[in-house]
DNA sequence: GGCACCCATACCTGCTGGGTATGTTTCCAG
DNA sequence: CTGGAAACATACCCAGCAGGTATGGGTGCC
């Protein structure tokens, strides 16, 4: 199977329609209906069901999909990171993601530490929203990734524990609890007035419920600011001043470890000389 | 990137010789050279050094061999799972994989009260070696398989928890101590003359060390029942009989906990209802 | 120094991917 | 009931590229 053929039956999969389709690839509908015909008698059976007026997956063609984007993700990987790799001057070596506003501290010291280390390469840093570090891993954008347990997934990921942390509530400073010394979950399960925070899921949606969607941390201070909200974070979340926003110990919360992880076949060099480095921190 | 250009330039890589590679892709040597040229050009930089009496890989080359080698699973495995989805009927629509000799007897549970289920496919079994597993579903042989915590590792896919249970130490039937009602780990510390086996490790190698490297449980059984060999293993080994070995139970043992794990992105309606049988059980 | 080995280059050929034009089926409008 | 529009399949042509053969150039070995 050719990459060329696993793009043309994505995008017919996605826009369940041969025309639109060829549009979005740039090519005339002919050759795409011929491309798809030759990939379904090769793989021994129909993975569209035409019905006169669209398309529809069939049971293989769903397998085929999930299957197919995956895969393209993975040659992806390999273009971008072979790309970065080859030591072209401008381009970064390496691009670490994190969750914008998280980590900073963590984050500041490991890349001034790196670019002291003898034979250290050129690092980018990419900010991204809550949940994205495992895509961009997966199609290259990404080298190596900060994550949060047990929010995050280390799922096909190697991954080195870098800080264990307890957590903090993060309130509106106009909370009463605000200037109380610490917390208990148990006082935190019912606050009123104020809803739970809805974060992403590991599909990229959103839980049903009430309460406003999280996409990344600085709309979560605003909110709270805003006293529409609270939440918990890992204690380093003190470090950065918020305006409206207080912040009070939670004793009996999950710890919250920060891990440094990366494609589970990466070999390369300076990969493991950033991970070393952050390990020794 | 194309699919060919992939395997092509994976091929050489690993036989680091150009007419080689070429005689195992069926081509001749130059259109090989021509297609690594092209691919070196549009990558941005040298993937290999020629130095007049061979080829070695740069660091690019190191990273696009490890990307590559990803991608082509993902790609084979996409090929492999839509044919076996594309009811052909003499296929077997799910494959599940499974170390040779463990769960036994939860396997064939499984199997039988699946097949009772409405709407259940035809299940293959593939009894592999140890550690296999994870290559099978990387590539598409396999669909799912049965896993043993903490032996075998579950990055990268999903996972149900079917049975944790405890372990038994597996000794010679003339071991002095198969009379014992039970150990502790301190006393299997050190057994004169029985060395350590040896388990396959992740990347497929053995570690370094005396004793016998051990690939799959009938090899493992037969070490033991000659005296050579001892080591232990979940309870639910003590179902099968083998000449000249016998049981313990080890009260300080770690449990184990057989799983059943799919790739991630896995939502085949065939793959969800097995699970779920599995975990009903 | 001749030779063997190995990769690159030059050049040719046939396959195939892609384009345009047209056919077939189905659904909808009037 | 019929004309027409929408949508995928088919027919046919062309150009580009993958692959083959022949050959060149560089290097180490006998």
């Amino acid at each position: 199977m050719e990459t060329r053929e696993l793009r043309y039956f994505v995008a017919v999969a996605e826009e369940l329609h041969f025309s639109r389709a060829a549009a979005r690839l740039g090519i005339a509908q002919p050759p795409l209906s011929r491309a798809i015909g030759r990939l379904e008698r090769r793989l021994g059976g129909p993975l569209l069901e035409r019905n006169s007026r669209g398309v529809t997956l069939t049971d293989a063609g769903r397998v085929l999909l999930a299957e197919a984007r995956a895969a393209l993700d993975a040659i992806d990987a390999a273009e971008r990171r072979t790309r970065r790799a080859t030591g072209d001057g401008a381009e970064p070596a390496l691009v670490l993601v994190s969750k914008a506003g998280a980590s900073t501290e963590l984050l500041t010291k490991l890349l001034d530490t790196y670019a002291a280390e003898p034979g250290s390469v050129k690092v980018e840093v990419d900010l991204c929203g809550i949940g994205e570090q495992g895509p961009r891993l997966r199609d290259g954008r990404a080298d190596i990734a900060l994550l949060h347990l047990p929010f995050d997934s280390v799922d096909g990921l190697d991954s080195e524990d870098l800080l264990t942390e307890g957590q903090v509530a993060v309130l509106p400073s106009s909370h009463p609890w605000v200037t109380r010394p610490q917390l208990r979950l148990a006082d935190l399960e019912d606050i009123p007035s104020l809803p739970p925070m809805r974060w992403p899921s590991a599909g990229g949606g959103f839980p049903d419920g009430p309460g406003p969607e999280i996409r990344d941390l600085a709309q979560l201070y605003q909110l709270i600011g805003l006293g529409r909200a609270y939440t918990i974070l890992p204690e380093s979340a003190r470090a950065e001043q918020h305006h409206g926003v207080a912040t009070v110990p939670v004793l009996d919360a999950p710890e919250v470890t920060t891990v440094i992880a990366w494609p589970q076949h990466s070999r390369s060099l300076a990969l493991a000389t950033l991970v070393q480095t952050a390990t020794r921190l």
